[in-house]
DNA sequence: CGGCCGTTTGAATGTTGTCAAGTACGGTGG
DNA sequence: CCACCGTACTTGACAACATTCAAACGGCCG
């Protein structure tokens, strides 16, 4: 619980960085959609990272569609304590409609672009464009679910179960990223402090959990690198139903871009999961130096 | 912690039932809402106190407007364990969108009055009908905001906060019900286990917790109704950030209609939050009564 | 090299959960 | 009218899990 929203985020607003920048990683849905937004956008805007990019009260008249990078919500209280509240990844609308006030806060976990969209355009999509309309909406709908998921992780579960979940969970939705394309390991930019600001649960704590998930062969997370050592373990430690992790692997980029894609949906959803955390590719390895 | 899921759903669907029991007390927000709903409807259904709306697992091709009643949205784990997402109010969208499964199960806490409407028609909407797609993903995004509370208040507050935060946000949302009308209590047709799993308190600490509340002069439930004795302190103990509040008060039935209301917006809003829980008007008093 | 940040570990403390027994209320049936 | 029952709530004693405090370690960077 550190006081986090120290670096004041300098908001250099340029037009179409992240065209610039197309050979670096990120998600080819979020450039496929961020293309068919760019009429509606205003700019886009990179943030270093550590940086804010809106804090709680602030009335903004833009949206922004999250290009590349990783950005935290959150909620800092005055007295120091705070609660992450989702991690956004490439293709993350993170939305407040007209009128709305900012209940939250958004920092950069690493570098990031994003397309700003300034709400006078929002009418317009939803006017001229209901298809991408509605699945802002499904986007929003989808942020909802996923924190229903973390309500019932704090919850409900211990620190054990909280931890192996968001893990699981952020690999997962990862992966997701690149349909087709697998990682082993993947670069997660995340103190323990951020674990546990995610889970509820002291920074001192999380170190002990991850110490025993890691004697335990499980998961280990060093050096920002996270690695699944027995992905089925692993999903039964996080207690997760079945059909929850599916909707992991479905809603983040896109509802019609991954359908047809390689799920076949009579497989038995807890086969599914496992495949998708297990399966390993050799394409795109050279992916777990960088960053 | 108990089993919950009881009672099966029964599942009439009847034609425009809410029409018939206009006399009842329910949102007007609500009422105008459905009205503009009406022609993309496939008709009303009515939930008894105890039934599922639906459950953890099933896909829908309908997404459900709340007319009338309390439906709790709840996820309940194979071993027992319990957690409620959100108490949705008359005028909420209980919505899953094309493509997604279930990953929660809603039960009516009253009987309720839902509208249904087919996914196929949800294109229309969108379609024809941009202002209330707008509105659609606004009232999403507002239950996006609403969770995003919750877990602060999970995840960081003690069990005196969480309870107290809860118990406000109920009556300041139950309230905003019908602007301009006020009450001094309300009917909160919870029992301490609900208040326990929305909280992730066992039942017995809730008990503890309101047992001082009141000895304290805070707040008393008892019996089903809730009643604010000293909404200062009990803003203060629930530690919440005004613009939190403020945001259950603007969000709930619709952006528009409560916009140019009485809110002056140049009032700081601690206060503007204290005359929302304070202010009493004498009209309706006789639904104190009722139900 | 020194300082900083993030992590690790142990010991003491504390909030909350669990168990168990008891109370209060409302409904039902004699 | 009363006895009986079930459900919800209350209360105390105890246990468990997680927090806090403190000290020490390790890598990284100036």
């Amino acid at each position: 619980m550190t006081s986090f929203a120290q670096a004041p985020s300098k908001i250099p607003i340029d037009r179409h960085i992240y065209h610039a920048s197309t050979d670096d990683l990120y998600a080819e849905c979020a450039q496929e959609m961020s293309r068919t937004m760019v009429k509606y956008k205003a700019g886009d805007r990179k943030i270093d990272a550590g940086c804010d990019l809106f804090s709680l009260g602030e009335r903004r008249n833009t949206i922004f569609y999250l290009v590349n990078g990783w950005v935290a919500l959150y909620k800092l209280h005055e007295d120091g304590r705070r609660q992450i509240l989702h991690f956004a990844l490439p293709g993350a609308v993170l939305a407040f409609f007209p009128g709305q006030v900012m209940t939250y806060s958004a920092q950069a976990l690493t570098s990031a672009i994003v397309s700003v969209i300034p709400h006078r355009n929002l009418y317009s999509v939803f006017r001229d464009d209901p298809e991408i309309g509605m699945r802002l909406a499904s986007l929003v709908s989808s942020d909802r679910n996923l924190a229903y998921d973390h309500l019932f992780a704090i919850g409900r579960q211990s620190a054990r179960e909280r931890v192996a979940h968001l893990l699981l969970e952020l690999f997962i939705r990862y992966r997701m990223q690149w349909p087709g394309h697998c990682i082993e390991d993947m670069h997660l930019p995340l103190t323990q402090e951020h674990i546990g600001d995610a889970t509820g649960l002291s920074s001192v704590h999380v170190s002990r959990v991850l110490r025993n998930l890691g004697k335990d062969g499980i998961v280990e997370f060093h050096y920002k690198r996270l690695r699944i050592l027995n992905p089925d373990k692993l999903i039964d430690v996080a207690g997760i139903d079945p059909h929850i992790a599916l909707s992991w692997v479905k809603d983040v980029p896109s509802i019609n871009a991954t359908a047809g894609h390689q799920a076949a949906t009579n497989i038995p959803i807890a086969v599914r999961i496992k495949q998708i955390v297990t399966v390993r590719f050799s394409r795109h390895s050279e992916w777990r130096g960088k960053q």
